[in-house]
RNA sequence: GACCCUAUGGUCUAGCGGUUAGGACAUCUCCCUUUCACGGAGAUAGCCCGGGUUCGAUUCCCGGUAGGGUCGCCA
């Protein structure tokens, strides 16, 4: 029989990096086995919940490329979904768990309390047999030893969580249930709650947490916690995959470069860790650039224009050569594309701001007529090519009597603001003759005399 | 407080009853180089502590410590 899997997050505004996680394994052990992957909508707490925030949860599995066989297809809790276990949303779903709550009151397994309904827990522990972690063995705590019984639908008609979670996923034939490591003490309540109903509990696998840097835990206000601050920083979706596949999860092999598709053909529970893990920003970031250096062409340029109109800059307005020619300079040598207003904006912009630093030590004196003279000799140039200019400046350098870094430097700035940039010569003739010479003109009116 | 899970360099990890404990990120040095990035060469750095089992434990067992989780009419 093909394994069903769930990822069955609540909408809560947004989607933490363990939640994607946590998607990814299971979206991994579907896609491995030939399986189905459903994708469920926890959304019983009614008050907080929103079409909004569905949305950000289907449109971070979308963006991180987490398709799902079965589930929404909008953030609509009444709109259509696939499959045939639906609906999707909890909301939509109150009348299998009424049901299934008369069905244990009238067998005395649940009782009334309080305008509440209980559940008559065990007072035996509970073996918990996980994939990753092994058999345990679940005994109550001392609160629950003295009301071991817990709540199933609340005095205001609301069914919680343990209840329904419990239900979907008998009703939905799940058949693994990997989730985090969070949830491993409470698999008692569920396995209790399976065998009330005459089911056998489905397998459990449960996956270790992911925590800050600094080894505390990840909450919602940590940087970093949200999926989509990856997506607003200009993060590759791949970059991110392939960091979140090595966090609790090893090829065992060294690898630590490897597309998804290579991880779809090993990934099992087995190799999955059972300790928590650090998020470790350095490398993911380290992915990022070799995922960025890779890029197609379009993907690149569409990507790079995304980024440049976020920062209010519109590439639109410039003909598409240039815009080309000029992204041509940048690739693989910025890691985020949120960088690249900043990395390559002095294409297009007429009015450079030149880093203080940089341009104290530039614009001095002695460099007023080192400059003019490759004004002079730029201005000369019959053709304004990358080659040509380089002949220019090193030609130019040699007749000075100075280094080639003496002219790199000063003209980098005059050229782009910044002291570190694409290649000088490739970005001067992509700018071209005209606005060359004329930032260079421009620089020298900051030279002091 | 009780219960559960976990423990290899700073971080992610490989590994094994006997290994020069392997790789990656980060850090440092050097090379390449117009800057940055890339690439190349090298360096620093690790088996949490204490018992036990064993000829021999990083590896197996127990205890401690530390970190994480759970014990809700949150999910």
């Amino acid at each position: 029989m093909k394994p069903r899997v769930r990822f069955a997050p609540s909408p809560t505004g947004y989607l933490h990096i363990g939640g994607a996680r946590t998607a990814l394994f299971n979206w991994l052990y579907a896609r491995h086995m030939g399986g189905t992957f459903v994708l469920r909508i926890e959304d019983t707490d009614a008050a907080r919940n929103s079409q909004e925030a569905v949305d950000v949860i289907l449109n971070g599995l979308r963006w991180l490329g987490l398709d799902w066989d079965e589930g929404p297809l909008t953030g609509d809790a009444t709109g259509p979904g696939k499959g045939d276990r639906g609906p999707y949303f909890q909301s939509q779903r109150r009348a299998n768990y009424l049901n299934r709550i008369e069905g244990l009151l009238s067998r005395n397994l649940a009782y009334e309390h309080e305008g509440a309904v209980k559940f008559r827990m065990t007072r035996e522990p509970i073996l918990i047999p996980d994939l990753v972690v092994g058999d345990v063995l679940r005994p109550l705590t001392d609160r629950e030893e003295l009301d071991p019984d817990f709540v199933i639908l609340r005095s205001d008609g609301q069914p919680v969580f343990h209840l329904v979670n419990v239900i979907d996923d008998l009703e939905m034939d799940i058949t693994h249930v990997i989730r985090g490591e969070d949830h491993l003490s409470n698999t008692a309540k569920h396995i209790a709650l399976f065998k009330a109903f005459g089911v056998k509990p489905p397998h459990y696998a449960h996956i270790p947490l992911i925590l800050n840097g600094d080894g505390s835990k990840m909450s919602k206000r940590d940087k970093g916690a949200s999926l989509m601050t990856y997506l607003d920083d200009g993060f590759l979706p791949e970059a991110v995959i392939n960091y979140l596949c090595l966090l609790g999860w090893s090829p065992k092999d060294n690898l630590e470069k490897i597309s998804r598709t290579d991880v779809v053909e090993r990934f099992d529970l087995p190799q999955i860790l059972r300790h928590n893990a650090r998020f470790d920003y350095e490398k993911l970031l380290w992915l990022q650039g070799e995922y960025a250096r890779e890029l197609t062409d379009d993907r690149f340029y569409e990507l790079a224009v995304h980024a440049f109109a976020k920062a209010g800059i519109d590439t639109n307005k410039f003909p598409l050569h240039y815009v080309k020619a000029a992204l041509d300079t940048c690739k693989g040598k910025f890691k985020l594309f949120n960088e690249l207003p900043a990395y390559a904006g002095f294409y297009f912009r007429d009015y450079l701001t030149y880093e203080p630093e940089a341009a104290k030590k530039a614009f001095v004196p002695e460099n007023r007529p080192r400059l003019e003279k490759l004004r002079d000799a730029f201005g000369k140039l019959p053709a304004f090519d990358a080659a040509s200019i380089e002949t220019a400046l090193k030609t130019t350098a040699t007749d000075l009597g100075v280094k080639v870094g003496v002219l790199i430097h000063p003209t980098r700035l005059a050229a782009t603001g910044n002291p570190h940039g694409p290649s000088l010569y490739h970005l001067l003739e992509v700018l071209g003759k005209e606005k060359s010479v004329a930032r260079i003109e421009k620089a020298l009116s900051q030279i002091p005399l």
